[in-house]
RNA sequence: GCCCCCGUUGUGUAGUGGCCUAGCACGCCGCCCUCUCAAGGCGGUAGCGCGGGUUCGAAUCCCGUCGGGGGUACCA
């Protein structure tokens, strides 16, 4: 393989508004940054509207929502405009019917009128093992011509393939060699005018001086076309040279299924709403495909930039592992100061009512204290307000099957021995309520410490897991603490 | 069918002819620590798709084969 980077780099992602973003689109997206930072290039997003069936303005506006959140910042796009503008290929109508014409001039393309049944008609008769156009309309006489538009019909463009081998040096494969027999005559707009993603993607590229095309593997099928239109291109005059293409490889579900938009593991928006950190997802994405060192596996997106290299990408499709992601992400969670965490966590709060919405100066005491209790045991901020409930609430939720299983008779009594080791307490201190509940529940009845703090935890917290309990006693409260524990023996 | 891509433990990867008795991480299992859960520490589990070559020596090179994926649109 050939040096990757030999002047400065422009990269783009080009996603199309269809559907709800996906974590392929996150690792395309996450990739190029990384190559254009590394390189100090430019990255540029791009909006690949042309299908104006499918588009939607939803999934346009969360295309934004998502990489906003991701935090991978482009240097030009639709929101912020740049010296390419415009960036969105539905307000780009004019350049490409200049390009078509140019290309149609230069005996590039030519009309084609043939019908899909005309064409697989044709093929089953020649026994062609070879589906797509067969290439019937490329020398129309004057008089079929003229015979197919008195019939009514409207020809798509279709662009003419050269005769001979095409190769190419993929940036993660290596050389990659296509012949045109296989690669037919392909349409570039449709037969009501509107340009096609065939013509439409190579063109941008071209003009907006794209140096590295990083994208899916879905592509790689597809380059062959695209570089012998970048020749038609070239030789038009609207570019000088060819970009290097490097096809990533895919983000699969579980088995070897492609994730698909069905899958819910698919959706970007499912992981932001789990409380996944963007950094731990997109680490947790670049090792699909790609690792910074032999012997590890977390590091910052700065490190990512700084080691990022292209060819050292791993052509073999990875399986997206929810258990890696979790793993990966709690750890980025870890390296988190915790005020930050109790920053980024304070949505997950305020959505789960555990508090309000401005939050009281009482609360945020409360969580600057309680916050340190939790910061090292979640993985994902949906967490917090599942461990911290009960200090902010005065109902506490109740796990059911929690409470049968350590609240029975025997929790009880720990429970109203605790109650009169508690109440009798004068300071109200995370040591001073271990030492007596310790006197009274391990030492003078002799239960195991894990038998003596689980009742205690259960009626307190609601739960079999919890918040160290000592500490949290004494965040709860005298009062509250005594209140939920007679509530328990009532 | 035809063309192209891919193939190391369950998962992601390291490995570019001897350093491989195949490393790391996640998972899983066990132990330690421990008021629960995490974290941390220690140990275990499991892999080069298959078959031929080349070579003193192959996960690494060659051929074949099988399996998976993609493309084969007036989608992208």
């Amino acid at each position: 393989m050939s040096e990757a980077v030999t002047g400065p780099v422009r990269v783009r992602m080009a996603p199309s508004p269809t559907g709800s973003p996906h974590v392929g689109l996150a690792r395309t997206a996450l990739y190029n940054w990384a190559f254009a930072r590394h390189h100090g290039g430019t990255f540029v997003f791009r909006i690949e509207d042309t299908d104006k069936e499918r588009n939607t303005q939803e999934s346009y506006d969360s295309l934004f929502e998502v990489m906003g959140w991701l935090g991978l910042t482009w240097d030009e796009g639709p929101d912020i405009g740049g010296p390419y503008a415009p960036y969105r290929q539905s307000e780009r109508g004019e350049v490409y019917a200049e390009v078509l014409a140019k290309l149609k001039a230069g005996g590039f393309t030519y009309d084609c009128y043939c019908t899909n049944d005309e064409v697989t008609a044709r093929r089953k008769e020649s026994g062609s093992k070879i589906l797509g156009y067969d290439g019937f309309c490329r020398e129309l006489s004057d008089e079929q011509t003229a015979a197919f538009k008195a019939d009514g019909r409207e020809p798509v463009v279709r662009f003419r393939m050269p005769e001979g081998e095409i190769t190419f040096d993929d940036l993660v494969r290596g050389d990659i060699t296509f012949h045109t027999d296989n690669v037919p005559d392909f349409a570039l707009a449709r037969a009501n005018g509107d340009p096609l993603y065939t013509l439409v993607a190579p063109v941008d590229d071209a003009l907006m001086d794209i140096t590295h095309v990083l994208r899916g593997e879905d592509l790689l099928s597809s380059t062959p076309r695209q570089i012998a239109l970048y020749d038609a291109l070239i030789a038009i005059g609207l570019t000088e040279t060819t970009p290097r293409f490097g096809h990533l490889p895919y983000v699969m579900g579980e088995g070897n299924k492609k994730l698909s938009k069905r899958d819910p593991e698919a959706h970007l928006m499912a992981y932001r709403d789990q409380g996944f950190l963007p950094e731990g997802l997109l680490n947790y994405l670049a090792l699909l495909g790609w690792a910074i060192a032999e012997d590890r596996d977390v590091f910052t997106l700065a490190e990512m930039v700084d080691a990022f290299d292209i060819s050292r990408v791993n052509p073999n499709p990875a399986r997206f592992d929810l258990k890696k992601a979790e793993a990966i992400n709690a750890a980025h969670m870890r390296m988190l100061p915790i005020d930050e965490i109790t920053h980024r966590a304070l949505p997950f709060l305020k959505a789960a009512g555990v508090v309000g919405d401005p939050v009281s100066d009482l609360d945020a005491r409360l969580l600057e204290l309680a916050m340190p209790l939790v910061a090292e045991r979640i993985g994902k901020l949906t967490e917090v307000p599942e461990m911290l409930g009960f200090l902010f609430r005065s109902e506490v939720e109740y796990d059911e099957k929690d409470v049968a299983q350590v609240l029975d008779e025997d929790g009880r009594r720990v429970v109203s021995a605790a109650r009169d080791a508690l109440g009798d307490l004068h300071a109200w201190s995370t040591s001073a309520i271990d030492e007596a509940l310790r006197a009274k529940l391990v030492e003078e009845l002799g239960l195991k410490p894990r038998n003596a703090f689980g009742p205690v935890r259960v009626a307190i917290t609601g739960r079999r897991v919890s918040p160290p309990l000592f500490e949290s006693l004494e965040l709860l409260g005298r009062d509250e603490t005594l209140r939920r524990l007679d509530a328990i023996l009532a």
